[in-house]
DNA sequence: TGAATATAAAAAATCGATTTTCTTGAGATG
DNA sequence: CATCTCAAGAAAATCGATTTTTTATATTCA
């Protein structure tokens, strides 16, 4: 986040700010867990104070929620929220993906391309799900990274990370996967040729593909009496 | 047993956390300031782990930079990202104001006129800025409130801090300031007829304006060469 | 002289221990 | 039988001290 970018003298804080992020949007903590702070720092092997300045930047970011004398828990994932996160990143996307056109260089367009192409190495290796899938976070950042405003980016990576968390929790689907992945390559190709209107089109509808998937990870909730 | 109103109940880094907050938002601190934590630690008079804890909030909030083993510094000012804020701003909040006269019910109706009177009250007091700056923003808030989306309030909510660190720092305008009264009673009437056209419009102008004045934050940079 | 290096002082980050607050459940009360 | 009280145990929050890293200053060597 707002720490500096050199890699391996980081801050043990950040070290483990980093992997309680990764680990809390793959799902390994149940929604509405309490996180047990001793637990955690014998885990992770970190000290308490460094782990608890990261409980603070993670509560900070929306991963995680404090209570006031009663520690950290998981978020509950509700299917509203959902929809939430999904209708706004629908939103601010394609107003980000518009400007990126606009102001977009040729070195956005490589960029752009390296991106894609790393994505669609990582289409092959299906077992390799965590560089798949950082591939494809990477992918949807160089889609947008020319649009020259800091803080709608901002934004946009703290819904995709919301967005995750629910997505990677969905049962997956084949079929929906593979429409996904053709769409990241027309993408490409619209941004290449400036269609602003078809990119916020296609945009639109591979947000909202997405989003039907992930829709998949509540299901409805029983009422009180069953099991 | 007199229990006094919750403030004192929360802990110790939450309540540094508001403080450092309102603190930075208020321009107490320079822009690019380095932070020295144990005269900060001094002057708040609280502990090394609370204060660290609320340090990091902060930067995760974006109102404090951190930098690896360095500390933390306050954010510098650019009128370029001023700019890229007010624009969000104005972008975000109109999208918000649209929803929220769409799902305002009476109860919004209600506290939004609430809100508006207490802002009116707050004008003739000038002397007092930090209650007018506080139901400037809940009026706002109140504006808004009825939106629908808790991330989208969530985004506006920050780029607003973001936004009154720049306009506090800016010379007051009273001429400027007298419109901007005038257009928070337009726009209550506005939402109580349901123009959402004629909202959009005014609140386009309303952060316009603001921005415009909270542009004289920035003097122009001058060259290198000059003493 | 100027760059490079060593070193002392200062600051940040982290650790281990203490204090405070919550939680649980046994026993008292009505 | 349900509710209330209170102490013991568990967990969170905080403190004080230690370790690590940076910064400033002085010194050496080409």
């Amino acid at each position: 986040m707002t720490v500096s970018p050199s890699a391996s003298r980081d801050m043990a804080s950040s070290r483990i700010f980093e992997t309680l992020k990764q680990d809390l949007i793959r799902g390994r903590f149940a929604a509405g867990e309490k996180l047990a702070i001793s637990a955690l720092k014998d885990h992770y092997r970190v000290g308490l104070s460094p782990l608890r300045e990261a409980l603070n930047r993670l509560a900070a970011y929306g991963l995680l929620e404090q209570v006031n004398q009663r520690g950290f828990r998981v978020p509950a994932m509700r299917l509203e929220e959902l929809d939430d996160i999904a209708g706004l990143r629908t939103q601010l996307e394609c107003m980000a993906l518009t400007q990126a056109f606009q102001a977009g260089d040729p070195e956005w367009e490589s960029q752009l391309l390296a991106a894609h192409h790393r994505l669609r190495r990582a289409d092959e290796h299906p077992d390799r799900v965590e560089e798949w899938e950082q591939a494809h976070l990477r992918f949807h950042r160089a889609l947008l990274a020319s649009c020259g405003s800091h803080w709608l980016l901002r934004f946009i990576e703290q819904l995709h990370d919301q967005f995750d968390r629910y997505r990677r929790l969905a049962p997956p689907n084949p079929a929906v996967r593979e429409v996904l992945d053709r769409q990241h390559g027309e993408l490409v190709e619209l941004a290449l040729s400036r269609d602003i209107a078809a990119a916020r089109a296609l945009l639109d509808d591979h947000i909202r593909l997405s989003h039907g998937v992930a829709r998949g990870c509540c299901q409805p909730a029983p009422p009180d009496s069953a099991v």
